[in-house]
RNA sequence: GGCGGAGUAGCUCAGCGGUAGAGCAGAGGAAUCAUAAUCCUUGGGUCGGGGGUUCAAAUCCCUCCUCCGCCA
């Protein structure tokens, strides 16, 4: 295991307006990226924005300005969401950047001296809302599949020789197992490829809002190999000696939706073999949200606005559900019950006041501070031990990005928690045997303690309000802390009054 | 149409050759430290239908039905 871990979410495009799915991606990265560094380790967290091609500059005529003027307005709203859900990436990189275009150029001029890179002529039916090109046979009624109108389009066009690709593309999903993740996306992609693979159309002249083709300036790159380098502009590519490009590259994960999977797994490791950079080390594609039932669309007008969910259920809370609700890699439904149940039941009730309970019983009881054990029985040590082997149980479920699981295994302890107070019964021990008691309270404070740090990375806030509860330094809150003797809760520590860090939700009496 | 995945308790799903499981919901009870939170007890469901292999099948094979995904 590396000590440093490159996480990136896919750029996202402009024109759209963030929605739920983008949230859900970076927060994904997100997770991953707190729990690395938890975890001791040197993370890299990238997101950004997609600002060239057609849509974008008729987009930008539409509102009377330039293209980069408009772009410099909307890209903002991307890191609005990625401020108000308190997203910890490192770097946000936007297309338009001069070390964007200089690396998307670099990567070109590799291709091309590689003998991957052809001019040929380009013929066929383009869709402009898609950004794409239609097959003879996918068009009907003069409409692409998505229903966008098309348009004959013939003009001179670069073409990155893809079909060349297939077998060694093949090659390297066998050698690496990992490196398309949920297993059934990966043999998806491997029956794509399996199936032959087409030359692609990577330059465009029709319009100029682009990255101008290295000694060829009718052309202007194409939508796909521009936004994927984004992966390497940011980490100083074309200069592989880059500080961060030695320690970053290649990716340890690629984040993306089931829709793009196809790019980051079968064009973009193509680019990179053929340029002589080494492919990123996996593409996770994750599902989709559904709202209520139904499919989310605009049309239908259920889209789901990230800034109201977190104002209404609360940022912890929201992160919560969405990683604990379904197993990450499949579809999910996000329903108002749905969501109440989990943040009552799992985080108010069963974690949230375990936490209340026995932090009260230890202000009121040890005069508000850390109290002195005894001598540790097994109920104690069981329990303890338990916290303690979450550090490797997460980390393993987090190497996989299995969140749910992560999620699930915490929780267990939490479970663990709860059932050792009601068993040793504080509140009885406190008239019969007070240094008992005392030894009980110590262990739930440790639990708690323990249990605090392995939820950092999906509850961030209410994880560190414990953690300030339990007057935890800020720097004893590693993954290494979890089970280290040195960084137990010390006994006699003073501790403020304990405040409940997950409210329940109470429907409106309406 | 081709390929793949899935159909198991009211719901979400795990199990994948050896007497059917978890969480949630529901029912009953205990406790009262705590955010009326917690804990305990309670699961006879033709494991989609049919056929086959086997001493033994949710679990392997065949077939049919339904749903989903990728490709065409």
């Amino acid at each position: 295991m590396s000590d440093r871990y490159y996480v990136t979410t896919p750029i996202y495009y402009v024109n759209d307006s963030p929605h739920i799915g983008h949230a859900y991606t970076t927060l994904a990265c997100d997770a991953l990226a707190r729990f690395m560094r938890l975890d001791g380790r040197e993370v890299r967290f990238l997101t950004g924005t997609d600002e060239h091609g057609q849509k974008v500059a008729q987009a930008a005529r539409a509102h009377g300005l330039d293209p980069q003027s408009f772009t410099d307005q909307v890209s903002t709203r991307f890191r609005d969401l990625a401020d108000a859900w308190k997203f910890t990436h490192d770097d946000f990189i936007r297309t338009t950047e001069d070390r964007h275009v200089r690396a998307v150029q670099a990567l070109w001029a590799k291709l091309e001296a590689s003998g991957d890179i052809y001019l040929g002529t380009y013929a066929g039916w383009y869709s402009v809302r898609d950004e794409a090109f239609w097959a003879e046979n996918e068009i009907h009624d003069g409409l692409a599949p998505s229903g966008a109108p098309v348009e004959w389009v013939e003009e001179p066009s670069y073409f990155f020789r893809l079909s060349a690709w297939a077998e060694r593309l093949l090659e390297h999903y066998r050698a690496n197992p990992d490196f398309i993740l949920p297993e059934a996306r990966r043999n998806e992609v491997v029956r794509f490829v399996e199936g032959g693979l087409h030359d692609l159309s990577v330059s465009r002249t029709s319009f100029d809002w682009g990255i101008p083709v290295p000694g060829d300036p009718d052309h202007v790159i194409y939508v796909w190999l521009d936004a994927l380098t984004n992966y390497l502009s940011a980490v100083g590519y074309p200069d592989t000696a880059a500080r961060d490009y030695e320690r970053f590259w290649p990716a340890d994960i690629h984040m993306v939706g089931k829709d793009i999977l196809r790019f980051h797994a079968v064009y973009w490791p193509a680019f990179l073999m053929a340029a002589g950079v080494a492919p990123p080390r996996r593409v996770f594609a994750h599902g989709w949200w559904t709202n209520e039932g139904q499919k989310i669309s605009k049309s239908l007008g259920n889209v789901i606005e990230p800034h109201e969910l977190v104002a209404t259920y609360g940022l912890d809370q929201v992160r919560y559900f969405l990683l604990r609700e379904v197993p990450f890699g499949q579809d999910g439904d996000f329903s108002h019950r749905a969501m109440v149940h989990r943040m009552n039941a799992d985080l108010a009730n069963d974690y949230g006041n375990l936490a209340q309970r026995a932090l009260s019983m230890v202000h009121k009881n040890c005069a508000a501070a850390v109290p002195e054990p005894a001598a540790f029985d097994a109920a104690d040590t069981a329990l303890l031990d338990a916290a303690a082997a979450l550090r490797d149980a997460t980390r393993a479920h987090m190497e996989v990005q299995a969140f749910h699981k992560g999620l699930e295994a915490i929780w267990a302890v939490v479970g663990d928690a709860n059932r050792y107070v009601d068993a040793q019964a504080p509140w009885v021990l406190k008239k019969s045997d007070p240094a008992r008691m005392r030894t009980v309270l110590y262990t739930l404070a440790e639990t708690v303690r323990r249990l605090a740090v392995v939820t950092q990375a999906f509850v961030p806030d209410a994880s560190a309000r414990l953690l300030d509860q339990l007057a935890v330094p800020a720097e004893a809150r590693l993954l290494a802390h979890v089970g280290d003797p040195a960084a137990r809760l010390r006994p006699g520590t003073p501790l403020p009054r304990p405040e409940g860090v997950f409210p329940r939700y109470v429907e409106d009496a309406a």
